[in-house]
DNA sequence: GAATGTGATGCAACCGGTTGCATGTCAAGC
DNA sequence: GCTTGACATGCAACCGGTTGCATCACATTC
């Protein structure tokens, strides 16, 4: 093994310098050098003022690894994701990332690409080197997340295990806010354009719409776009339109930017002749017309999981938490009044 | 510090097993065991079976710190990033993942946010347990980037030092093809929508922009879009309609996207009475029009950094290495040939 | 049967920090 | 002047692995 060749020298500054160099070099011992940097104040200001210069000058650092050893304390927390390239994601794993900066913390990003056995490949990977970890989307059983809840603080987004800590992106009550503003416009009949069917989310919208349309007397007719995607949205336009109704929700934004292109394709204009909404909130006002559509909060989702994981972290085990994040409306472009036309059918 | 309360315990099974506890009970030394996992060759394939058969009972599993802190090889590296939520990233972000997931490696992320000293925080952060970074569109300047260097493998992606292994996506290529493209659709007169000056990138196209444009002949003007975003590219049309140019390059497709928008807002039919290109091909056909574009490749960028990574892990130091990556045209459906009724101007 | 070689295993030092406890210094208090 | 205590610092063990070298058992060779 061993240090780079030349490190041995006496006066030839190594590579790395260690705790012992700067100890040396300062006439100080190890143990006066690392509670300059770890707990300084049990020191004379005027040491800690004299070991950090001579570790200014060698360039050194403490090491992270040497000191996780020893305290058990490595300050790193782990992410997994079902796929980083889900426009869902990015603006989750930002926040994440700034909240675990803030406390000091470096994050691991795991990207299990929706497959199980990778995910927990990449928990086995990273568990031996985190505080905590947090599993959004997660596809593993519930039986290996409970067992890996027991080694380290975890916590779940977007998956209900009864037990572990969670954040659950509650979009009922934005899906009822979009089914209202429909119903105001004058929509007697929509279409709930679905996701996949194993999801917790889609499940979470499907009800949402169907109980809120029932409320208000208005019909809604399930279409598929699986898996859903940009494509899948576009080519459901086709039966959308058939179908006669005269709005749809999207199961995500990414459905709904697909459908708003097939929509145009045909020639029905939006919102004057149909009326679209989304769900997540992800494109902003990017596509054309801008997206009505439900804000999921993904950006809240990873914050407040890296703040439960910390609060997990310190102690803090204070039973279940299962923490919802309420959705609501925003008005954009892609929805109007109910085109008088064709009435009911 | 120390351990769990209750791990002392003699029968007691610790919360997480050490190599002693191991050894202790499959009656071998702790070298013996820790053998075992990294060179089983050395020992006898009945050994070898019997203390694997007790560590799997025990739930042992090596502890990825503590070989780090004795080998010096941490299997970590770091990926820093100028903004996740920028969608050319986090298919760069996937690739570079992958790669180095098939090599055994964890990946810390790091979300500079554009901003040079967070971009050397998370380095200092990280550079204590990770063998190597990547770093795609830093931020830092040439000198801190040089002295990371010295202590770590590092590879840069579109940035371009001398001497600093790098990965640099060239768009010239791809750019000279938008202009043939456009020129051959009749085309005289376009415009450059341009990004921030400082970018390398920025400079790249707008270079080659110019350089095809003169060799065939074309007019171009240059129209800014600060911060690059589909705001400035939305603003941007305007003033892009009232200069009389009949087609457009963007530096990247979220400016295009915004531009498109700007021109339906204006009623201008792209690509009947306009031509829009794109740059980076990040949005694939989710634009209406899909947008023509060039593809700059930032899955491979990120998939080949982590490939010379790797390779300037393993020793091959090699001299310099200065990997380009060739763009290319995508065509779609934001192009078409020039409008007859204005000309020139 | 002694010398030699080979392969499996153990011993102990080491990686670079942290920390409980001992030691030393100096000033205040009696 | 001696005790006492507070405070700064050093000593040495420890975290959980890895690895160079020594040892030992056993088989081979002469």
């Amino acid at each position: 093994m061993k240090r780079d060749p030349d490190s041995g020298g006496e006066g030839r500054p190594s590579v790395v310098p260690t705790i012992s160099q700067v100890a040396k070099a300062s006439g100080v011992s190890r143990a006066t050098v690392s509670r300059a940097f770890s707990r300084p104040e049990m020191l004379t200001k005027e040491t800690v003022r004299r070991v950090k210069a001579v570790a200014d000058k060698l360039g050194y650092v403490p090491n992270q690894v040497a000191r996780a050893l020893s305290t058990g304390r490595h300050g790193n927390v782990a992410l997994i994701v079902s796929d980083v390239a889900n426009p869902f994601f990015p603006p989750l794993i930002r926040a994440a990332q700034l909240r675990a900066d803030q406390a000091g913390l470096c994050v691991f990003l795991g990207n299990s690409d929706e497959d199980p056995a990778r995910e927990e490949l990449l928990v086995g990977r990273f568990i031996g080197q985190v505080e905590g970890l947090v599993l959004a989307s997660s596809r593993l059983d519930e039986e290996h997340i409970r067992r890996h809840a027991m080694r380290r603080p975890l916590v779940l987004i977007n998956r209900d295990i009864e037990g572990i800590t969670r954040v659950l992106i509650d979009t009922a009550p934005g899906v009822a806010a979009a089914i209202a503003h429909l119903a105001e416009l004058g929509h007697r009949h929509i279409a709930y354009v679905s996701g996949p069917t194993t999801s917790w989310s889609n499940q979470q919208r499907r009800n949402a719409v169907r109980r809120e349309a029932e409320k208000r007397g208005l019909k809604v007719i399930a279409v598929p776009a699986r898996p859903p995607s940009y494509d899948t949205g576009r080519l459901a336009a086709t039966q959308i339109v058939a179908s006669g109704v005269t709005a749809a929700i999207a199961f995500d934004d990414l459905v709904a930017q697909g459908l708003l292109a097939g929509l145009a394709a045909l020639d029905v204009e939006v919102p004057k002749s149909f009326s679209v909404v989304g769900c997540d909130d992800v494109l902003g006002e990017t596509t054309y017309p801008p997206l009505t559509t439900v804000s999921a909060r993904c950006a809240d989702a990873g914050d407040v999981a890296v703040g439960l994981l910390l609060s997990q972290m310190k102690g803090g085990v204070s039973g279940e938490i299962r923490h919802k994040l309420n959705s609501h409306l925003v008005i954009r472009a892609s929805t109007g009044p109910a085109p008088v036309k064709r009435r009911s059918r």
